[in-house]
DNA sequence: TTAGTGATATCC
DNA sequence: GATATCACTAAA
């Protein structure tokens, strides 16, 4: 099966099942240097404003005002001052969802996978859809997906906390 | 286990 | 203007 690009209506649905569908896809780089390729193996969701561990849960902010751009932007945050991590807006626009890039196979870590893919704050609010450097193949890998709680977001609600919104690839 | 790092949000 | 916080990593 040839690799074919995710666009738009892939990105335009419930951030769960998106969350759950972009692992084992590829994540594709456009660099000077070359093409940087990558497999999703984990991902979050976050879920709008009324998941107590997304940064818009309590409204729109200077940071925060990409999650409520359309479905497909990409969201660059840097995190403790030397990582950046990767997160895709997904469902409604001015609904604040968005899935959050975890790791790669042979990147065990937010913030290594984005030093690794050369992924830097100038692409956020940039566009993974359409004529961009940074966009996302499906090559027809299939994998088992398990589900876990979500890591690193003690300031949210117990029950927030509890919920399995996190998706990780099985390696067979 | 602990330090380090800097942008953002929230408080004066 | 000042401080507290943070979806992390590396070193021990």
């Amino acid at each position: 099966m040839k690799s074919k690009k995710l666009e738009y209506p892939f990105f335009h649905r419930e951030c769960l099942e998106v969350a759950k569908d972009l692992v084992g896809k590829v994540l594709v780089h456009n660099t000077p240097e070359g093409i940087l390729r990558m497999r999703i193996s984990e991902t979050e969701a976050y879920c709008g404003e009324a998941d107590t561990a997304c940064h818009a849960h309590k409204g729109r902010t200077k940071r925060t005002e990409v999650l409520y751009a359309k479905a497909g932007t990409v969201y660059v945050y840097l995190c403790y001052g030397m990582h950046w991590l990767l997160n895709i807006v997904t469902g409604e626009e001015e609904d604040p969802q968005a899935v959050l890039i975890r790791a790669c196979v042979d990147a065990n870590g937010p913030g290594k996978l984005t030093k690794k893919l050369s992924i830097t704050g100038i692409l956020n609010n940039t566009s993974v859809c359409g004529e961009t450097e940074l966009w996302i193949e499906d090559d027809g890998f299939a994998c088992e997906i398990k589900t876990d709680k979500r890591v690193g977001i003690g300031y949210a609600t117990q029950e927030d906390q509890d919920r399995q919104w996190r998706f990780i690839l099985v390696n067979e």
